[in-house]
DNA sequence: TTGTACGCGTTATCAC
DNA sequence: GTGATAACGCGTACAA
């Protein structure tokens, strides 16, 4: 390994001066600096990322948490991350905690004991326990997605409240006046918010609602199923339904057509996620995309403002999903 | 922060029978060593990982060197990484090359400034360039994947002939002897392979291979689609197709589906890969699944096999697909 | 068993 | 403009 002093002596200079070449400072004349880099070429001088962390006590390095690397939104996630770290010359250390505040607490640690510059978190606040410590070491930390809870941290947000007005007006406007709702119920705060903007969109378009038409489920498509079927058997059953998340989606798009009837024609089906799938099933999933790789450049975007203290007064950074229209939707069928 | 020094003065010892007690080493007092983690836990100290990583030129951190992190494959074969890593004490640094030849480089060099262990990369040979020039300053490096070239670096790979074996035979035992083959063509390394075995267990069973049946087409629904369609206009048309990729197995359903017939009464379709999709998609689709945790954990546990010095001859550890029957396959009907 | 002192590769603060 | 030199926090001989 060739280190700093290799170069100096190799240019006949001391290490500050290669110091300061290195990070280019003003004070340096041409001639040296010219030199320098000349020889650090000539040697291939890699400056090293861990003398440079204890010296500065903060390594070009952030942390990226994650709740859950399974999740389909990940990977466009944390790409966005990466790229955006990326261009900023810093690298990513990445966990992956699955909601454990075990290894949340963990991760947190190790986190500080690499002088991480600053940690992207896509979670919820109440997860946020231990990570919650990190600022006060002097570790910005920036999280992603939404939560009702007061902001004590910088965040990047889906506004899903909107997302669910989005989508239940394009419902609304192509005809429909049932329209069932799919969640996994208040415990999940992404869905509760859609669910919001569900019931603001039927109230404003003086359409009324009724409990019936909201259907709680886990996230698997066999749930989703069987919960889409029940709605199905109501007297006066849905002829749209709204599922919170793609998965569930795709599992009403089962009970639909065990149920003899066919989408879109007798009933219309938006998800919410754009996963991969919803591109991959017959009919093409009508979905709200929610800008993954933005959320992720952004968060990073918000976090170097902190680690740069250039930090504005704004500290959330809001999105809005977008509604992608498919095959799965359609006028209902005059009844 | 408390350094090690803080911890000394506490307990009223030297930062050298801190360190030990830090290492685990054997002597030191059973008293000092009692008070000295009390200090610790008191003071909930944190050993830096940087300064740790300074003095031993080595840190406890892994590079993890994806390729592609939008391919199915990465976030089940990263959490198997990320999971074994932590069991031994590691954290793991991520990157998202995109075959890209200069951003491979420039992690080299990253991970490389930055002391890391070892590196894992699911990456081909041919890619392995810059990542070469690693194992020369003492970061061993294991890939994860099989290609054909000569093995220079330890490898966690997959056994594609013996798969391609497995899901022919699957559809010959079924009945079928009309067999398609859906590839990426020999540009793609695991495709070829599958092939390969796809030949073999035609031959086996004494069925003649008919290059007319194998079709090539891009990685996508629609190009898989397209090239079904032509197989299906065959004067002999095909009654079972293996697709190796999972999504051209979902193109080559729309492609069934739009000639009027059916799945798996009409044509079986097996993929490979088991995708989330593939669970998704009706009907479920019979599909080689991949072991994709166990394969990121084996390439961990090859790593520090030589990060410990303790690497046996084996090299290479080869794992094979298994066959997940579900509903897209069956007996082809009489004809 | 325990303490001392040096080294790891950089940055930063002084002098010169 | 440039060169010493002291941190940074820890591991490790070597000495005590």
């Amino acid at each position: 390994m060739v280190t700093i002093q290799d170069i100096a002596d190799r240019a006949g200079v001391s290490i500050g001066t290669v110091s300061r070449v290195l990070n280019t400072k003003p004070d340096v004349s041409p001639t040296t600096r010219a030199r320098i880099l000349e020889v650090m070429a000539e040697l291939d001088y890699r400056p090293s990322g861990v003398a440079r962390g204890l010296a500065l006590k903060k390594s070009r390095v952030i942390g990226f948490l994650a709740a859950d690397i399974m999740n389909p939104n990940f990977p466009e996630l944390a790409r966005g991350v990466v790229d955006q770290a990326r261009l900023r010359g810093y690298s990513v250390m990445f966990f992956d905690t699955r909601r454990d505040i075990e290894m949340e607490r963990e991760a947190a640690h190790i986190l500080e004991a690499e002088h991480v510059a600053g940690v992207v978190a896509p979670i919820l606040e109440e997860e946020l326990e231990d990570l919650g410590r990190l600022p006060d070491e002097g570790i910005p930390v920036v999280r992603i997605y939404r939560d009702r809870s007061s902001l004590r941290t910088p965040i990047v947000a889906l506004d899903n409240v909107r997302a669910g007005v989005i989508a239940t007006e394009h419902l609304i406007r192509l005809g429909h006046r049932r329209i069932a709702f799919l969640t996994r119920g208040p415990t999940c705060v992404s869905d509760s918010e859609r669910f919001e903007g569900y019931k603001e969109a039927l109230r404003s378009h003086g359409i009324a609602y009724g409990p019936d038409l909201v259907g709680e489920c886990a996230l698997t498509r066999e749930s989703a199923a069987e919960r889409t079927i029940q709605l199905l058997a109501l007297p006066k059953p849905p002829t749209a339904i709204f599922a919170s998340k793609d998965v569930m989606a795709i599992g009403a798009y089962d009970a639909v057509l065990e149920s003899g009837l066919s989408i879109p024609r007798d009933v219309s089906v938006v998800g919410h996620d754009d996963i991969d799938a919803s591109r991959l099933v017959r009919p093409l999933l009508t979905t709200m995309t929610t800008h993954r790789h933005r959320l992720g450049e952004a968060a990073v975007d918000l976090l170097f403002q902190y680690i740069d203290n250039t930090a504005e007064k704004q500290e959330e950074r809001v999105f809005t999903a977008e509604l992608v229209i498919r095959e799965s939707t359609a006028p209902p069928q005059g009844d």
